[in-house]
Formats: structure tokens, C-alpha cells, sequence
DNA sequence: CATGAATGAGAATTCATTCAT
DNA sequence: AATGAATGAATTCTCATTCAT
């Protein structure tokens, strides 16, 4: 009962989550939400079914602990306070990061455009902070474009947002025999970086 | 021989297949495939359950068929003989057809959509021609763009196919309570025309 | 409304009321009683399923139908006025009735002895006609050997029975890729009849 | 690792295993194999609906775990090498084991017989290896009839076979009440025997 | 904390039977 | 008399979740 058992306690129970949710990631993303099962979660994850609802409520609960999690991976990206407050003077760095996080986070790309595709999943999203960032993403750029002195802002949006979408449609699409080279990848990140230079 | 003539069952039939495909189609789009119950689905248009299984095998079959059917419809546009022979001298011409495609047949790109994402449902539609028809854009793309002389005709094939299926995705994501104006749809299919102009 | 159109009538009920029932007994014989649909059967018979209903109140009247028909051509054989009793003085004669009977309807013996040996159809047969006979077979074969001077006759009923019902299991077994051939059978019955003569 | 060790678990599965066969054992032979629901079944092992799968993968599984395991227990007098070679210098020996075994696993030859008598079930029994030891018999005891000189070898299969057979409906037909009285039983086995010694 | 046996609500599917025409 | 569309009760099977140990 020493405080040194306590820590390693949570230790432990930090690292089952981390595992549990990785390997809930991967087979979401390869498998699909609705064809995955408590079993093959839990088999995949090396624990016992039991075990799984010792670290998750339920199934949907899982899936929105991966999606938080994931998310905040990415938001550090762009708001590292987590405040909130997306800033962007250079809207080419924005694009930066943007695809960076999507070669880097390739999973969570899928996962998360994959869930929010489907409509039912849809509402058990709509709460998430995700949908929040997502809006001051559209309104950061929105602005920026006002700025900029761009003839219609709303257009432009509209069209950086399709490219990056597009993209991981395509992206995902493509998973997991990945057949879109790095190098073309490159190349569409400079083409959509020149189009806003 | 009969009270009914053959002819009137074939009508019965026939309006109760695209009855039942109708009322799966929008359920598909708006709840997600998997979340449909063919209870629901039978209860949608106005049949008993059992009669599903008079018309369509399974709730797989009904998925097939309607995949069939919408993508027959919109293959229609482009390859009007169904020969496999797709041509398009003008590009404009076919990105004209692609978004009006888009803006008729929205229930079907959202479905079609979501089908191709959930990685289980892959499998399902690998051997449909759709694939084949999908293929054949990009060959066709491909082609157009290397004998106009472009610099990388790989690169815009990407670009122009992260553009269509991005707003796709734009789409589906603010579908059924449409919230991108047709104004702003127009203006994206003239963007996108005059990059390829 | 002449008589000789109620005639007319009357034999084309007959005809299809046998040919509904030809059809039943030989997929009930090949495919098993639970595991053929009414939809089969009509469609065996070349009928619509809903005239079926037209002939028979259910499957189970349309197999209690058959059985009784078959098992009357058989009692024919061996009581030929129907009158419930059955005599013979010479056991080779009746011997030999049975295995005619076994050769010339051999579609009933499969189905009779498949039936019975089902536990959920000898509730429905219980009742039949076909039990009083044979019980009566039973009767008439016992007092046979008793008459006889045989030292054990229930031991003879037992044995006979055993053989001609053995006999039935194995046709039953090897049809309907016959593989006894007839040369056989007949040694058989040869050899049965010694055993009595 | 776990409060209940692993061989603890083992022992509730097989202990249920057995449960479960015992059950639809005794219905499907009372019953019927195909009038007989899971529900009726799981109802009947006092288990639910649901475990009957965590331990067979269905229905047909279940019947086919039970045919085996019983014709293992029979096999078993016969073969205890499991090497698939039946001996018998002595005739009288065998027949003795098959009366043995029928009074000592009367269900599994009722379950049996009945199986290979309905039709559709013989496609699911045909790769079972208690068709290999069937074969193995009739090719045994032909040997046998050879070597002894009979001057139709076939013919004595044929009527032995027929006897055990027979005797097997015969019980089926009687049971579960059981009507032949073991003395008769005796009598008729020795009757067997005498025929052959 | 850890296990997997156990449950039960609910999903897909089948099919005898009815019925409008 | 004849058709096959239509029904719904029954059945098999799935799987998230609970629980005794």
C-alpha cells in the first residue's frame, strides 16, 4: 500500500488502456467498427474479454476514447495550449501540418473519416470536442482568406477542405496495401501548398 | 389461367423491387448500412419481413442491387452503350457530367461513399463493374492529361480525384440538413473547370 | 352444368390430386419429409404453391395422404376386401407378397419406414389404418406359428420381422443408387422363405 | 493469473460438453432430430439459448459431435486401437459385441439409424469415418463367409446384416417404451449365433 | 486485477399458410 | 380453379455485457 504500489498501479493501468486502444485502432480502421467484436478486440489486444470492460464501459465508449485520444494527438499540432485557439498567420504552414499529420496519424485519419461517415456513429460524435476544432479549423481559414483580400472566402474553404478530405479518401481507399507513392504525396502537398502560396 | 395475368405480376414485381430499393437506399444513407435492420427496412416501405425475402435474398443482396442499379444509373452518363468504352474529348465535358452526377444521384454518392470506406464492404463490391468503371476514369484521366501535355499527369489525376471524392465527403458530412448552398456548388464545379480549362 | 361436365371436373381433380401426390411421395422418399417446402413440391408437381391448398389442408394431410394410399395399394395385396382381416395358410405365399410388395413399391417402403422411424411423425400416424395392419401382421403371423408348432413364436415374429424390415433399412440405405441387385434380392427372399418353409 | 485456473475452466467445458451431448442425445432421439429447436435443446441441458454456441457452432455441429462421440464409444468394442482394422477369427465374437453394443447404446443406434435413414443427413455423415468402419464390417464379414467356405458370401452378409438391422428398427420402433423385453432380446441373439456358429 | 462462462435481447432468415385477384 | 404475392410466427444464430470465482 506504499505509494510506490499506488504509481505502479496506475502505471499499469495507463499501459493496458494504451494497448487496448491501439490495438482497438487498427483493427477499427482495417476491419471496421461494426464488424469488430468485443472478442476479437480483446483477443487482439492479448487480455480477456472481462478485462475490456474493466478499462472501456463499452464498445462505444472505446471508440470515443481512441477518437478523443487521437484527436488531442493531432490538436497539439495546431493548438498545443489546447485551448482552444487555433492561429495560423502562414496558412502554407497550416497545410504543413496538416498533411503532416495525416502521413503521421494515418490510422486515426481513417478511423476518424471512416466514423464520421457513418451516419449513426455521426450522432455519437456530434458532443466530441472534435466537432468543435473542426469548426474553428473552417473559421480560421475562413478569416484568413477574408484577410487575404480572396474574392470568395467561402469558395476557397470549400476547396482546400475537398483536397485534404479528398485526399484521405483516397488515402484510405488506397489502406493498407498503400499503393499512393510518398513522393506523389509530396507532390500533392506542394501542388495545394503553391495553389494558397 | 390466371385471375392475375402474367403481365400483372411482372408489374407487382417490378414496383415492389424498386419500392423496396427506394426506401433501402435512403435508410442506407441516412442510418448506415449496418445500423439497418431489415426490420426496419421492411417496415420503411410498408412490407412484412418476410416479403423482403421474396424479392431480395439477403440484406447483402438488397446492398448489391442497389449499389448496382445507382452505379448503372450514373455509369449511364458517361458510357451510355454500357461497352466499357469511356471518351471524353472535352474534360470540362465530363467534369460538368461528374457534378451533375454528384447533385442527381446525392443519395447514391453518399452511400456508394460510405460503402467504399467501411473496409468489411470493400470485399463485398471488388468484383462489381464499378470498379472497373472506377478504373477506367483514371485510365481515361490519365491519358487526357498526358496528351495535353501536362508535367505530371499522375499528380493531377490525384488532384482532381481528391477534389470530386472530397466533396463528396463534404457532402455526405453535411447530409440529409444540407447546409452547402447549390450557389456554392455551383461555384466549386467552375473552379474546377477553369483549373482544367 | 351438364353431368358430364361435373365428370370432367371431377377426373381433373382425381388426375392432379395423383400427381400432386406422385411428386410429394418421391421428394418426400429422396429429399426427406422436413426438408422439403411446399414451394418444392408445387413446383415439382408443376403447380402453383397456392393450389396446392386447393387439394390438401397441409403438408402433414398431404403426407398422411400419400401414406394412406400407398399403404392401401399394399393392403390390397394382402386383404384385398379391405375388410381388416388377413389370413394365409401358407407363410410363403405372404412372404412372398411382401417382398413383390417391397420391389413394386419401393418409394413407399422408403417413406413408410423413414416416417416411423421419425419420432415426431409416428404421433401423426398413430391413428392410421396402416398400424391396425400391421399389428394384424403381427396377430396373423403369431397365431401362424403357434399353429404351426414352433417352439418360440414371438422368437419367429421377431426374426422374420427383423429380416424383412432389416431388408427395408438397407434398400432405404443404398437408394437411390441401387446397389443390391435384384439377382440378390431374389436369393433373399429364397433364403427366407427356406428359413419358413 | 485468474481466480479459476485454467484446468478449472477446462473442467466446466468438457463437463458441459457432456452435459449438453447427453441432452440432445436422449431428445434428438426421442424427438426427432428435426423437430427438435435449440431452444428446446439449450431448454432441455438447463443452459440458455446463447451458451449452446459458446460450445457448437450450430445445430448441425452438435448432431455431428454426438454421432461421433458415439460411434467412438462403439468403435471402441470393436477397434480399441482406433487403427482401423477390424478383426474377428471368431464370428460368434463379433456378433456378441454387436448385440452388446446395442443394448448398451441403444440411443446412439436409434440416433443413428435414424440419421442415416433421412435423406438429407447422409450428405452430412458420408465423410465421417464411421462409413469407413461400416465398409471395414461388410468387408470383414464377407472375408470371414469366404474363408469358411458359404457358398454365397454376399448372401450371408446380406441376411446378417438385414438381421442386425431389422433388430435395430425394430427397437427404434419400440422405443421409449420399450415393448421387447430383454429375454426376447437374449433369444434372438443367440438365435443370430446359432445360425452362424 | 483477471478470466471466460453465461446470459438474453435482438438480428437475419425460413416457410407453411392465407388471400386478393 | 389458379396464381404467386404477402404475412408472421418460429427458428437459427450473434454479440455486447454481466458475473461467479
Amino acid at each position: 500500500m506504499s505509494p510506490r504500489t499506488q504509481q505502479q498501479f496506475k502505471e499499469i493501468r495507463e499501459s493496458r488502456h494504451f494497448q487496448i486502444m491501439e490495438a482497438a485502432l487498427e483493427m477499427f480502421a482495417t476491419e471496421g467498427y461494426g464488424h469488430c467484436t468485443i472478442s476479437m478486440l480483446a483477443s487482439r489486444a492479448g487480455i480477456s474479454k472481462g478485462l475490456m470492460y474493466n478499462y472501456f464501459e463499452s464498445k462505444e465508449a472505446l471508440l470515443a476514447a481512441i477518437i478523443e485520444h487521437g484527436m488531442n494527438d493531432i490538436m497539439d499540432l495546431f493548438d498545443p495550449d489546447h485551448d482552444g485557439i487555433l492561429e495560423s498567420d502562414e496558412l502554407v504552414d497550416f497545410i504543413r501540418k496538416v498533411f503532416a499529420a495525416m502521413r503521421n496519424h494515418q490510422e486515426y485519419w481513417i478511423l476518424f473519416i471512416s466514423m464520421i461517415l457513418q451516419p449513426g456513429v455521426r450522432e455519437l460524435l456530434k458532443d466530441k470536442p472534435i466537432f468543435k476544432y473542426m469548426e474553428q479549423f473552417t473559421a480560421m481559414l475562413l478569416k484568413y482568406f477574408e484577410k487575404k483580400g480572396f474574392e470568395d472566402p467561402h469558395l476557397e474553404v470549400l476547396t482546400l477542405s475537398a483536397l485534404i478530405e479528398g485526399l484521405g479518401v483516397l488515402l484510405i481507399y488506397a489502406y493498407p496495401a498503400m499503393q499512393i507513392p510518398d513522393e506523389m504525396l509530396q507532390k500533392f502537398e506542394n501542388r495545394v501548398i503553391d495553389m494558397y502560396k
